[in-house]
DNA sequence: TGACACACTTAACGGCGTTAAGTAGCGTCA
DNA sequence: TGACGCTACTTAACGCCGTTAAGTGTGTCA
């Protein structure tokens, strides 16, 4: 009952470990997987990975880079397509809350149990610069008090981070953490901040 | 150069683990101990643990019983010495961030990646619970505008979990997260919270 | 003296990530 | 044709992990 391998003539068995890896990593998150699983899943020995990638961590980066690319772009196509400064803060607000809470998985590596391996994405430090640039803006712009951009920038992470955090560690087992809930909650942090930066 | 055992007489074993166990988790955190370490420090082999706890979550939450409950405890009286009630979700908000910063590890069983065992103890939705009273104690009072109280407590959890959890999470690789920028931090975000409550 | 219980040990199981060594099949070239 | 070597894969193994089963030595009590 061992499953097949994917039909051969030019297979491609890297792209197949990483279709196995990342339907793994999705369910079971980056520590509920393992070698074997994903060699098995794919009819191959947990050695043959190593044929492909360094290690885990290397595989692990390359599951998730997409991830963190289209994360740091979500957030940008969202910040730019908007009116103003302000409203690109609440605008790329939403698309964070509303990416971390369809990936939860990605999230969880990214800003809850932060991986070394993960660090060099754009995920981290990145789009956090883009935050900062957001709130730079509007302050430039007269929509929020002049100060210190890196510490609003901080602040409204923190309330977004949170919110968003206590909803992928405690999915169903804490009422008041579905996904609307978590959305609407997030403005109303975001617009609580914003208010006491004006 | 085998650690001696601590010295017999009525030597207590279980308390020799505990304390081991204590030591480790404080510095290594849960995924970073082993049964083997912990046996290994205090001169037994491993199997001697299960003597006298069921498995490593009985242990683990042996140790972190004690802080659970001092957990539960700080928060309480720090509510309970302030002088209103939107005093004591400030007080209650500073000491939630001393005690998380001082007990890293333990709010990272807690709330960061809360483990099944942690769940039965006073940490979770028991602190939760005294927050929420605390909100409806300032709504009646008049200090917070009439509304509901577990969804106000929820805002001000969250704010305050962002932040601590960035600071664990980051620990000393994300600068802005060090501990007086965080407790300031904390302040201004329940404060921010606080004003769009009233 | 012998039986039993207690406190502890070693050996082992199946899992993990990872490395070393082996093997089957193929293309090439004498 | 047959020996070589390369490629792609395998099995075996290492040292970890949590955990269980079985063995060992010592003390007590009849």
């Amino acid at each position: 009952m061992v499953p097949r391998r994917p039909d051969s003539g030019t297979t491609d068995v890297r792209a197949a470990i990483l279709g196995a890896a990342t339907e793994l990593f999705k369910e079971r998150g980056v520590d509920g997987l393992s070698m074997r699983q994903i060699a098995g899943e794919i009819g191959y020995s947990a050695t043959t990975i190593y044929l492909h990638f360094q290690d885990k961590d290397a595989l692990m980066l390359a599951v998730c880079g997409a991830g963190f690319e289209e994360f740091g772009a979500t957030l940008e196509r969202a910040a730019r397509q908007a009116t103003s400064p302000v409203d690109g803060i609440r605008a790329a607000g939403d698309a964070y809350v509303t990416f971390a809470l369809d990936n939860p998985m990605l999230y969880d590596v990214m800003f809850i149990r932060p991986k070394q391996w993960a660090l060099p994405a754009p995920g981290d430090p990145e789009s956090f610069r883009g935050l900062v640039m957001l709130v730079e803006a509007a302050m430039q712009a007269g929509q929020l008090r002049a100060g210190d951009p890196e510490e609003a920038a901080r602040l409204l992470w923190a309330g977004l981070h949170g919110n968003v955090s206590l909803a992928v560690s405690f999915r169903g087992q804490f009422s008041g953490f579905e996904p609307d809930a978590v959305l609407s909650r997030a403005r109303a942090l975001t617009d609580s901040l914003l208010a006491s930066l004006s």
